[in-house]
RNA sequence: GGGCCGGUAGUUCAGUGGUAGAAUGUCCGGUUUGCACCCGGAAUGGUUUACCCGGAGGGUCGUGGGUUCGAGUCCCACCCGGUCCA
């Protein structure tokens, strides 16, 4: 949603200043500010073309590394700290999958003011995700990416704390690129705009240079509320964006941005295919993307632009591979920085765009018929971007894994596809729009697939244009985002800070403490032993004694570092002093469960590698859970291996560690792995370390030896979503009690058995097989008895216009053995007609023909409807002609049923 | 998290509320015009097999409820798989 501001937003000092003239675009009508007096358009494509292809425009520049070092380091010179990128899955948000600007970095904690920014001012380079514009990617040479880097200045201001606002940001802005990248003053256009996201929205400036939007200049200062009306957030932030790829792009003068900063990547992939042209071809062509409407060329505009310029009318597909390629470079680099992070590819979630991006790519590859060096274009890619950023480089093979594990997956579903489609062909001339729906939201078939599929067996179809956009609305659903949060009926934030003295000591168990605020059931203490829900550790129970009374602590939360104790009976009053009690069985089999959590985590990363992340964890007193990543099913060695692992790191009797350091020196100490549970605000991260093994930001209870988990048992392993394993666990007393449980039920197996237990597994197959071969003697035998019965029923049947009528009641018979005498009685007498009935569990009949009397036109379905009609019951009846099934509503004797049925066969027959 | 498609023999799948099926693979039997391997050493040989023919075996119809005289089939809930979207 655009807001429009006022003129005034845009009136800067600085642009007063410098001679800035503002002005409106004769193309776009946008207002603009430029130095230089004869400037008619804004300036950005495709108002106006690139004018950088082929030329050095400002300093000389050949790599993505030299704009960012220039860019940190500017800012660095004007007092700014430079921070380490994030990761771009940004699992401290729940609002958000990827990170897809650098101020997501900050966001909400440092924008909402709840916790200081790692430094104010900052500079940041941040690998950014975008997909909104997977799409465009490739044909815009370069102006749209699903990954990029953005260089971010900020700066967060408050009442009292002033650091810049926009007069800086904009000269910062228009020095780095005149002074710093060289460009010429009246080179830089300020377009005038408006910015909003994540809740946010402000007045910004597009910063543009020969026909690219270089950079964005953002002052966030409005809150977005859902009706649409903005009010001001207490922290004004400086949000800029500087378009690292587009700045190198602009500098080196490459004919695309894949040349500018994708170079030797691209030229090696260009041995795999030809993708070489002549300069001015491809000159020519950049500058027809710049002016283009659709920010692209269509295959026809490209064989037009290819026959103008005098080429083999070939290269226009050609271009298109390039195209591709460049599509390909892009996803694979994504996709890589997205596994790197401990990303699996599933159906759901984050991994699920991870899938998209690999099965987007596998498309193009396929289309390229280049399939199989999927794999190795991504192995360079990691070399390539390995260079900046080296995590790729040591999680090497395991992205590589997963993505050949991912790929292989994506070929079953090709191939389910194929015959998917080849059946809907076998049968129809054509396929319906809906159908290519169908194939595409239910199967995955993309329409182009079944395109080429159709027109190898000479079928025509079509896709309609808006074949996506479909799609879309048949997505679109309203969303309603419910932010799980602690209601209270009072403002928590009039009390002080409450003091956690289960941090201090998690083993202290009794404490005295002063009671500063009681709302019914609620109770604030000024300090606490009792640990809150939080980290998927479910909070201490246990009591309040005062004045020779006592609550029960039933539930402990924790708002704006507010601990608040639910609790049940007797409150105290307000001020006095109360002795509190945690539960002593529960603390410990809670601490135990969580240290193990962490354990295990490791013990997974050994044996399984280094993909794996915490994907969740619930612990419990009884039964605790850990959900991994991990792109296939758990086989039972390796739920044994991780078992066996992490019992041995528990028998190591390690020191569980635990300090506070700030973030950027744990960051820097362990990694980005600390955050296995997801982000944790705050300036400085509570590390839990378990030396050689684990060490996570965690603010949980912890054993202090990794010995006093006791035996640790994985009781079941579950498959909770494609590419996430939750381990069920138990650790302490539970599993002590659960070895009991197999020993009890092992033992009643052995009484019920008579066997010894080494025996059972033998016995329990014997007795299998056996009851088979009993069951199968009875229906052997059965069928003989059932035999020898047609045999009976025909010989004593009753004659009718020279037709055997029979008719048979029991209740020992079910409907199915029925229904097979009379199938033999009817096949040994072709002329006869046989009724058998049974009661159990209800009335229901069946009626068979033999095949003489078929042919005199006698329809056993009709007749067996006739019956039940004649009785009256209620029921129904159906079948074929030589066999009919029927039921009564109502129990009725075999003798009235008798009576009533027989004339009516009778009748029959005779016709 | 939501939408959509699916779950029936070891496998791939058919299956109108009325007897649970096909193809393929498996096992057994039969058969000879061939191929391959080995034994034998020049016969109409032996062995292991493929083709072909006949037969057998193989099933909690995902689970649990409901409607019905009767459910693989209709309804509801759940489980599992696939897929698309956020």
């Amino acid at each position: 949603m655009k807001h429009s501001f006022s003129e005034d937003e845009y009136r800067l000092d600085f642009m007063k200043k410098s001679g800035f003239y503002r002005k409106k675009c004769t193309k776009c009508g946008r207002f603009f500010w430029t130095l230089n007096p004869f400037k008619e358009d804004c300036g950005e494509s495709p108002c106006s073309p690139y004018t950088f292809i082929g030329k050095r425009v400002g300093r000389s520049i050949d790599e993505l590394s030299q704009v960012r070092n220039s860019f940190l380091g500017f800012f660095k010179d004007r007092g700014h700290e430079v921070i380490s990128p994030y990761p771009v899955v940004c699992r401290w948000r729940n609002d958000l999958y990827l990170t897809d600007a650098s101020i997501v970095d900050f966001q909400p904690y440092v924008t909402e003011g709840i916790i200081p920014p790692p430094a104010n001012p900052l500079v940041i380079s941040q690998p950014c995700i975008r997909l909104v514009d997977v799409d465009m990617v490739g044909k815009t040479i370069g102006r749209h990416l699903t990954i990029f880097e953005m260089g971010g200045h900020h700066a967060f201001n408050s009442e009292g704390n002033e650091v810049y606002w926009k007069e800086d940001t904009v000269r910062y802005g228009f020095e780095f690129f005149t002074k710093e990248m060289g460009l010429k003053d009246e080179d830089l256009s300020f377009i005038e705009s408006s910015w909003s996201g994540g809740g946010n929205a402000g007045p910004c400036f597009e910063v543009i240079a020969h026909g690219l939007e270089v950079a964005t200049l953002v002052f966030m200062r409005y809150k977005v509320h859902h009706d649409g009306s903005l009010t001001e957030l207490p922290i004004r932030t400086v949000d800029t964006g500087y378009g690292m790829e587009r700045i190198t792009w602009l500098l080196t003068g490459a004919p695309t941005g894949f040349h500018a900063f994708y170079r030797g990547l691209l030229e090696r992939a260009s041995r795999l295919v030809d993708i070489d042209f002549p300069p001015e071809l491809l000159k020519e062509y950049a500058i027809s993307v710049s002016v283009s409407g659709n920010k692209f060329l269509k295959p026809e505009e490209k064989l037009i632009l290819v026959k103008r310029l005098g080429f083999p009318d070939d290269f226009s597909n050609k271009l298109e591979t390039m195209e591709n390629i460049f599509k390909a470079l892009d996803h694979l680099k994504s996709l890589v920085f997205i596994l790197s992070e401990g990303v699996v590819p599933s159906n759901t979630g984050v991994g699920y765009l991870a899938r998209l991006l690999l099965r987007k790519t596998a498309r193009v590859m396929d289309r390229l018929n280049m399939e199989r060096l999927l794999l190795e274009l991504a192995s360079w890619e990691i070399e390539y971007w390995g260079k900046d950023f080296p995590s790729l480089l040591s999680l090497k093979d395991s992205i590589l894994n997963l993505i050949e594990i991912e790929l292989k997956k994506y070929r079953r579903s090709v191939e389910e596809g194929i015959k998917q489609v080849e059946s809907i062909l076998k049968e129809n001339k054509s396929i319906s729009t809906e159908k290519l729906i169908e194939l595409y939201d239910s199967h995955g078939i993309t329409p182009e697939q079944v395109l080429d599929l159709s027109s190898k067996r000479g079928v025509e179809i079509k896709i309609p244009e808006d074949f996506y956009s479909m799609i879309a609305l048949r997505h679109r659903q309203p969303k309603n985002l419910e932010e799980e949060t602690v209601n209270l009926d009072f403002d928590e934030k009039i009390f002080p800070e409450t003091t956690k003295k289960y941090y201090e000591d998690p083993n202290l168990l009794e404490a005295e403490a002063k009671v500063l605020g009681v709302f019914n059931n609620k109770i604030i203490l000024d300090k606490t032993i009792f640990y809150p829900e939080g980290g998927g550790q479910p909070s201490d129970t246990g009591k309040i004694f005062f004045n020779g009374r006592e609550a029960l602590v039933k539930d402990v939360k924790i708002v704006n570092n507010r601990v608040i104790h639910f609790v049940e009976g007797p409150v105290p009053s307000e001020g006095s002093i109360v002795k509190i009690i945690v539960d002593a069985e529960r603390r410990l089999q809670l601490r135990r469960a969580h240290t193990a959590t962490h354990i295990i985590n490791a013990a997974a990363r050994i044996v399984l590698g280094n993909h794996v992340w915490q994907a969740g964890a619930q612990k419990d007193v009884v039964e605790s859970r850990l959900d991994i990543t991990h792109p296939l099913p758990l086989t039972d060695e390796e739920i044994e291996k991780i078992e066996r692992k992490a019992n041995e790191i528990a028998l190591a009797n390690l020191d569980v560690e635990i300090k506070i350091l700030p973030r950027t020196i744990a960051e820097r100490e362990y990694g980005f792995r600390i955050y296995q549970g997801g982000a944790v605000p705050g300036k400085e991260l509570r590390i839990v370390k378990i030396k050689g093994f684990d060490a996570e930001a965690c603010g949980g209870l912890h054993v202090n030896k990794t010995g006093d988990i006791g035996l640790l048992k994985i009781v079941k392993v579950d498959r909770i979503q494609d590419g996430v394993e939750r381990i069920i666990f138990r650790t302490g007393f539970s599993s002590v009690e659960y070895a009991r449980s197999l020993e009890n039920e092992l033992s009643r197996l052995e009484k019920i058995l008579g066997v010894p237990r080494n025996k059972i597994p033998d016995e329990v197959e014997r007795i299998k097989n056996e009851l088979k071969n009993l069951n199968k003697k009875v229906e052997k035998l059965m069928e003989g008895q059932l035999d020898v019965l047609a045999n009976q029923l025909i010989s004593q049947a009753s004659v009718e216009a020279g037709v055997k009528i029979a008719f048979y009641g029991s209740d020992d018979l079910s409907i199915d053995h029925l229904i097979t005498l009379g199938e033999k009685a009817s096949k040994k007498e072709p002329n006869s007609i046989i009724l058998l009935a049974t009661s159990t569990p209800t009335t229901q009949f069946t009626l068979f023909a033999g095949e003489l009397v078929i042919k005199k036109g006698v329809d056993c379905a009709l007749l067996a409807q006739k019956i039940v009609r004649s009785i009256g019951v209620g029921g129904g009846a159906g079948g074929k002609r030589n066999f009919a099934k029927g039921g009564l509503a109502a129990k009725i004797d075999f003798e009235t049923f008798r009576t009533k049925a027989m004339p009516i066969l009778v009748e029959a027959i005779r016709g």
